[in-house]
Order: structure tokens, then sequence, then C-alpha cells
DNA sequence: ACACTCAGAC
């Protein structure tokens, strides 16, 4: 067999990674299609004179092998549209060691100089993940065109490595070329990954050169202002582009999706059907992402609806995404289904399944789920642990969280910070908090705000004062803008009763200038999401749902409900405490809810914050005197009313 | 014959 390293006029470099590949290739039985010896014997190079337009001549082994032993033996003469060919081929499975073995063969024949196939290689290089191999092909080049920068400030756009794209780009500038749009593309593309500044600057030469209304071009745009989370001028490019295609629809409507505005995701979907394009599977993951940040179940369904439509098969690329949404819009029954119907599970499957229970306080469950995905052979990884760990901590389920903590130690997965920060709130809410305590002294890292957080929310919750103000010095030190802790060691002092505490701790926050996030709940209800706010006066049935509230107030008061003023942080009387109570947001969505759907049906509310303790027994309540089952979804679970009882068991 | 845009979930 004749060898073509046998006079390599090629750096030594590649020569040695040419022997090794090509001795990879023939030792390796697995890999290696077919033998080349074997396959090739017997023929001669004319015999072989009219497969080189045999258009089966590359399918008959997919990466080019097959070919070059045809070369090698002499069989066949190559030219430069062949060798584009074997470099597109590689370049399409991602071969990149036989992509070097092409590479190889050119600069053993007559067409190493020529640009075209010179950015064949370019190109293999870059899309097969090597960019540095790319830029010093480019580099030795004596002649660069067009085609040549292109590729290579593609290699590091697409590659992670932006600011080499944009060096690029400049000293392409410098040498007198004139970017055109597949350019301005890839430029774009790192320009968005580098900051709005200089994704604002490579607008800028879009619209001088002439290329800003490119549909390519423009979809960057899109993408790069959505990034930067300025939707407004996202549109207006958007709306500019006479020509559209579903990159750039997907572009828009992912940038919303980021930004929970889920309403606009789902008209912008709508819209994009109705104007002929093929909603894909990215676009569902998207839309669905964006009903899953806000709880949109409704929507979500609709949107549902359509992918059920177009048949498109329920992978997990999009079931997941499904199944999770489900899971946060509070129908643990619809995410089953999605589940039981997924065309293939993969472990994220089973890790949004598993959270998807933990969420609804169904520990029990998640453990079971959890042998079911072990019994069939599915390997957890650090995820699956965090979602049974979470799920133990919010059951209650101490034992149980204990043994899979040195479980996933056993299985030889790492722990990592937020498997500590739910060990913590494991053993804190179970009441352990001396455990707790020492668990944090001898965690091998070292303990961050999310640590002391969760001590801190055991400690208001098993009113325990003294250590509750140590683990909230410990979360003023590392991350001192956070409200939430300041507001919870408020209460820890204010439910012992000692108020001058409590607003010597609110003071603290007001002089260091942290603000609280405004409590507020929201309901869908037909496609609408109303918003409520404590003490907001904005909706326009608001007097409407006050005097509903009043009166539900006053009938769950006759059946036990006593308002609990503990937690109202303002230091004022009684009777204004309880007014300010009443006001709370979820009480005024509940409020909503029964005043506008219909008797017996579920009521969905959600919350940006966790829901205090007199709503909590307000809802237990309400839930009973109505006969309805109330789910409310708070930062990280729901609370399922049901008949004067909630599915947390009052242990959240 | 060679170069471009988006991109889900725990």
């Amino acid at each position: 067999m004749k060898r073509y390293i046998t006079n390599p006029p090629f750096s030594d470099s590649i020569l040695k990674t040419v022997l090794f590949s090509s001795r990879h290739f023939a030792s390796s039985a697995a890999t290696a299609p077919l033998d080349l010896e074997d396959d090739i014997g017997g023929f001669t190079g004319a015999s072989f004179g009219g497969i080189i337009q045999d258009k089966d001549l590359l399918r008959k082994t997919p990466n080019g092998l097959y070919v070059l032993g045809l070369i090698d033996n002499g069989a066949m003469d190559p030219n430069a549209t062949l060798y584009n060919q074997l470099l597109k081929r590689c370049t399409q499975l991602g071969r990149l060691k036989e992509g070097r073995l092409v590479h190889a063969h050119v600069l053993n024949s007559s067409y190493r100089n020529y640009v075209a196939v010179q950015n064949s290689i370019i190109n293999m290089y870059a899309k097969c993940g090597s960019p540095v191999e790319a830029r010093k092909v480019f580099d030795e080049m004596a002649e660069r065109d067009m085609v040549s920068w292109t590729a290579v400030i593609t290699g590091f756009s697409q590659n992670d490595r932006a600011q080499e794209a944009l060096g690029l780009f400049v000293e392409m500038l410098r040498d007198g070329f004139v970017p055109n749009q597949f350019t301005l593309g890839s430029v774009l593309k790192a320009a968005t990954a580098v900051g709005e500044m200089e994704g604002r600057q490579i607008h800028a030469v879009c619209l001088k050169s002439g290329h800003g209304d490119d549909v390519y071009v423009g979809s960057a745009l899109v993408d790069m202002y959505a990034k930067c989370g300025q939707m407004e001028e996202a549109k207006v490019v958007f709306d500019g582009l006479m020509s559209k295609n579903e990159v750039c629809w997907n572009a828009l409507i992912a940038g919303h999706a980021r930004k929970s505005e889920a309403a606009i995701a789902v008209r912008l979907f709508s819209e994009m059907k109705k104007a002929g394009f093929e909603a894909t599977h990215f676009t569902y993951s998207s839309v669905f992402a964006a009903c899953a940040s806000i709880g949109a179940l409704e929507q979500g369904k609709w949107v549902h609806g359509h992918l059920v439509k177009s048949g498109l098969k329920l992978i997990a690329f999009v079931g997941n995404t499904l199944l999770d949404m489900y899971g946060k819009a509070g129908s643990i029954e619809d995410a089953h289904k999605v589940f039981d119907r997924l065309v293939k599970r993969d472990v994220v499957s089973w890790n949004s399944m598993l959270t998807a229970c933990a969420q609804h306080g169904l520990g029990r469950e998640t453990v079971e789920c959890f042998e079911e995905m072990r019994s069939r052979g599915i390997l957890p990884n650090e995820v699956t642990f965090l979602c049974v760990l979470t799920a133990c901590s919010h059951s209650g389920l101490l034992e149980e969280g204990l043994y899979y903590f040195e479980l996933m130690k056993k299985l030889k997965l790492e722990p990592d910070i937020s498997h500590y920060v739910t060990m913590v709130d494991l053993l804190g809410r179970a009441g352990q908090l001396g455990h707790a305590e020492k668990f944090i002294k001898e965690m091998p890292i070292k303990p961050t705000a999310a640590i002391w957080k969760a001590l801190l929310g055991a400690c208001r919750m098993h009113k325990n004062i003294d250590l509750g103000a140590y683990a909230a010095e410990q979360v003023f030190e590392l991350d001192p803008y956070d409200s939430g802790p300041h507001i919870l060691l408020s209460n820890i002092y204010a439910s012992a009763g000692r108020l001058r505490d409590a607003a010597n701790v609110r003071k603290m926050m007001n002089d260091s200038g942290v603000k609280k996030e405004p409590a507020c709940s929201w309901l869908e209800i037909e496609n609408n999401v109303h918003m409520f706010v404590a003490n907001d006066d904005s909706h326009p049935q608001r007097n409407e749902v006050r005097r509903m509230w009043e009166k539900i107030a006053d009938k769950i008061r006759e059946i036990g409900y006593v308002p609990d003023t503990s937690h109202v942080l303002w230091y004022v009387d009684q009777q204004e405490r309880e007014v300010r109570l009443q006001c709370h947001s979820e009480k005024l969505a509940l409020a909503f809810a029964l005043l506008n759907t219909p008797h017996g049906s579920t009521i969905r509310i959600k919350k940006n914050i966790r829901v205090c303790g007199d709503c909590h027994t307000a809802f237990k309540f309400v839930s009973q005197l109505v006969g309805r089952e109330i789910i409310l979804r708070d930062t990280n679970r729901f609370h399922h009313f049901r008949g004067g009882s909630c599915s947390c068991g009052d242990y959240w």
C-alpha cells in the first residue's frame, strides 16, 4: 500500500497526528468501518475512473476513509472538488480525526494552495470544535479571501471564544475587507456574548454596510437585543425584516421567555403560526419555559394542544420542559401524564418528575419514583440527589434524607454546595438545629450565604432566637443586600414579643438601603393574568375584591379563624395591624378567584415570596368553607388546601 | 467548490 507519509511536505505536528490517527483507525476494528486494503484490493486505477462521478462513493464509508484509501492506493486521482466533498463530509459528521487525515492528504497534493480547499479545511476544524487548528491553517495561508476570514471568525464565535472572534474581525477590517452578511452574522453572535456595547457597535457596522435587513444578520440582531433584555429594540429590528424565518421568530420568543413574559411569548407563538411558520422543538421549549416561570397553566395547555396537533414527537427535548411546566404550574397530574407519554426518558425526565413530586410536597412518592428509576437501571446524577434530598426536606423525611446523602457519596457523586444547603434545611426543619449547626461546622466547603439562610429559616420555624441571630449575622456579612434574611430575623423577634429588636432590624435595613421585595400574588383566568400587590389599589375590581374578602373573613372567623398579627412588621396598633394583614396579596387574589371562577373548580394562585403564616391559616379555613381545592404556589413549593388542611401539613 | 442567525429542562 502506498503511504502518503513518505515525503511529507507538511509540518511535524500534523504528521504525528496523521500517523496516530491512521494507526488508530487501522487497528481499531470497532471504529474502522472496513479494512482499506481488502476493500480496494484487486482494482486498478482505470477501473475506478468512472467511480469519481459516482454519487455513492462517499456513502461507502461515510467518513471518507474509503476514498482516502483509493487515493493512497493510486487507484484514484483526487481533485479540489473531491477534497471539498470529503472535508464537508467530515464537517457534517463532526469527525475531527478523519478531517485531519484529509488535511494531510491535501498537503501532500498539488491542491494545497487552493484557497477554496484551504477554506474548507478551516471550516472543518472550526465546526469540529478546533478553532486553534483552523487559525493555524488561516495564519499560514499566502492569500485569504472573504470566505477564509468568515470561516476562521466563525470558528471562534461558535466555540465560545468571542473575544478572539472580535479581534480577528478588527484585523479583517484593517486588511481592507468589507464584511458581508456571512461575516456579520458570526461577528454579531460573538458580540452578543461579549456585551451590549459591542453588540450595538456591530449593529452600526451592519447598517453602514447595508446588511441590516438580511435575515441572518437580522436574526442575530434580534437575539443580541433580546439577550441584553432590550425587547423593544429587538422588536424594532424584527419588524424591520422584510423576510423572516423561524430563527428570528425563535430569537424573539426566547427573549420574552427569558424575561418570564409568558403572555407575550404565547401571543408571538400564535402570530408565528398565523404567519405560516412552523414552530420547532425550540419554539415549544421556550414557550413552555415561559409558562413554567409564571405558572401559566391554561396558556401552557393551549400551546401543548398545538404541539399535539403539530405531529411533532414528544421527545425529551420538549417533553422535559413540558413536564416541568405542568409541575411548576401546579398540575402534578398532567406532569405525570407527560412523563408516561414521553417517547424516551433521559435522566432529566426523571429528575423533572422527581422535582415535580418534591415541589408538591409528595415526599414518599418522590422516594418511590427514585427507587423505580434505580431499579430500571437509570444512573442518577447530582441533580437527582438534589431532588430527592429536597423532597425529604420538604416532607420531614429526616432518616431518608440522611440515608440518601450517604448513598450519594457511596455512588461517587460529589455533593456540591446546593446539596449541603438542602441538608442544613432538612436537619433544621426537622428541629435538629444543633445537628444542623454541627453539620455546617464540619462540611468540607466554606459555608455560603445560602447555608446560613437555610439555618435562619429553620430558626424562624422553631423560634430559636439566639441561633437565628447568629445565622443572620453570617448572612448579613456574606449577602448584605438580600431583604429576606432581615425580614426573617425581624419576624423571629416579633413572634417572641421582642418588638423593639424587630424594629431595630427594620431600621438597620432602611439605613443600609436594603429594599423589601414587594409581595405579589397572581392568578390566571381565561388566559388573563390578574396580579395583586399588598395594599394595592390598582385592580379595576378592587372594591368588590375587598368587600368579598371582608365577607369571607367574617365567615371563617365563625368557624375558628383567629387572625395572627405577630408577623406584621409595622409598629402600629392592633387594629391597624389587622387591617394590613387582611390586605395581603394572596388574600386579595383568593377573593378575586372566588368572585370570578365557577363553583367547585380548583383555584390556583401564585406568589413571589413565601406565604405568610396567617394567610396559610386563612386559606385552610376558606378551603373548608367553600368546599374547593386551593393550590398556592410559593417561591419553591406548592400548598394544596383541601377540606380545612394543607398538603404541607403545616411543615414548610 | 468554501463562509452566517436561534437553541429547552432538573
